[in-house]
DNA sequence: CTGTTTTACCCCCAAAAGGGGGTTTTTTCA
DNA sequence: TGAAAAAACCCCCTTTTGGGGGTAAAACAG
């Protein structure tokens, strides 16, 4: 028996997960935060073993949250369950401190697996993303910090001139680094470039 | 007492549908469907009064297959249930013979409040999403059939030159469809249009 | 304390996009 | 059946981007 902390604002996806662990004796009474906001609240006044984190919060990201649950309270494990199924989600929220990834649309014994393969001390990923991590891994490109944030404005589409006013550097620097992003992500052109960022998720 | 089909590939949520439409006495077994062709062939085999159908289906798009389901079976009503609030998601459901739409962050009252007036034969939509609709109906821009073509052309990050090619168009006139589209979307370049375009699903 | 990575910089020239003006022919539907 | 909307077309000129080459100083990590 494990004390659990749902923190997710879907009610009816909570009451599944709900009856689920009840089902597996796995917590009794499994208690919600339906926010980031209300998820702190909890935690500063109870105590818990396994927190199953949604990415998607109306107050706050996830992501964020994670690194904070994590490094306040670092005995409390950590699992995001979520409906993104993109590396950088993954790889961040494990960058974090999660202990595991579960997809939603997972099937009821997998999440109740991950849950005691975390509570072993272990890491766990749902099949699926375990899968997509293995495939992604290999040719997974990484950027830079710089990078990043160029990217971030280049799909804001301000033009290089902007950018470099804004940061204060060369506008040709800016060429260089917009060539690069090109290179890295191998995007033909500025449309490209910004698709495989929003759909990535990089920005 | 309804006949309830859920078409969904979420069976945590699926199950607190279940759970819930028991509780409130609407359904004592709702029928649950995780896939399109699944839900097809229990269409086919079984009637039913209404559907909860998500977006995401794992095989085929949920606004495609609402479309087929409006008009082969026209008597069964459709509730489109998904996480999805965005003005052309809701707007392609209604225009596809959905009755009403709901989030899946609503509340449960909120659903059965939702299938108890699609079952009396009228429209519904959740108090987020109808609130959405409300402040987007105005502002919202109405792309042509071949705007929203060159559009999902230049996301993919071809050049008007190839674009032309494609369909057979001199390239002045993909230049023109291009200028229109920055200004219909009050967009200042390629990139965010691109951003725009993805961010509100319109290609 | 050195070798790699990151950050920032530069030139030339071609290709593509953007801003301003338009016109004409089909469709569509009230 | 006729006005409105959509689709297709055209010219001029400027700005921005993309492709090809680079270099040099910091910062970081073994």
């Amino acid at each position: 028996m494990y004390k659990i902390l749902i923190v997710d604002d879907h009610p009816i996806l909570a009451d599944g997960l709900k009856t689920l662990f009840s089902d597996y004796k796995m917590c009794l009474n499994p208690e919600i935060a339906s926010s980031g906001k209300e998820c702190l609240r909890k935690l500063n006044s109870s105590e818990y073993d396994i927190l199953l984190l949604d990415i998607n919060l109306p107050d706050v990201s996830g992501i964020d949250l994670c690194e904070k649950i994590h490094s306040e309270y670092p005995n409390v494990k950590i699992m995001a369950l979520t409906s993104f199924s993109e590396f950088t989600c993954v790889d961040n929220m494990m960058a974090n401190g999660a202990s595991g990834y579960v997809l939603k649309n997972a099937m009821p014994e997998e999440i109740i697996k991950g849950v005691e393969t975390i509570m072993d001390g272990e890491i766990f990923l749902c099949h699926e993303v375990d899968i997509l991590m293995k495939k992604e891994t290999e040719k997974h490109v990484y950027l830079t910090r710089r990078e990043k944030e160029l990217l971030r404005l280049i799909t804001e589409g301000f033009t290089n001139q902007e950018i470099s006013e804004k940061l204060f550097l060369g506008s040709e620097t800016i060429k260089s680094y917009r060539k690069n992003l090109l290179f890295k992500l191998n995007a033909r052109n500025t449309a490209t470039l910004v698709k495989i960022a929003l759909e990535e998720k990089l920005v």
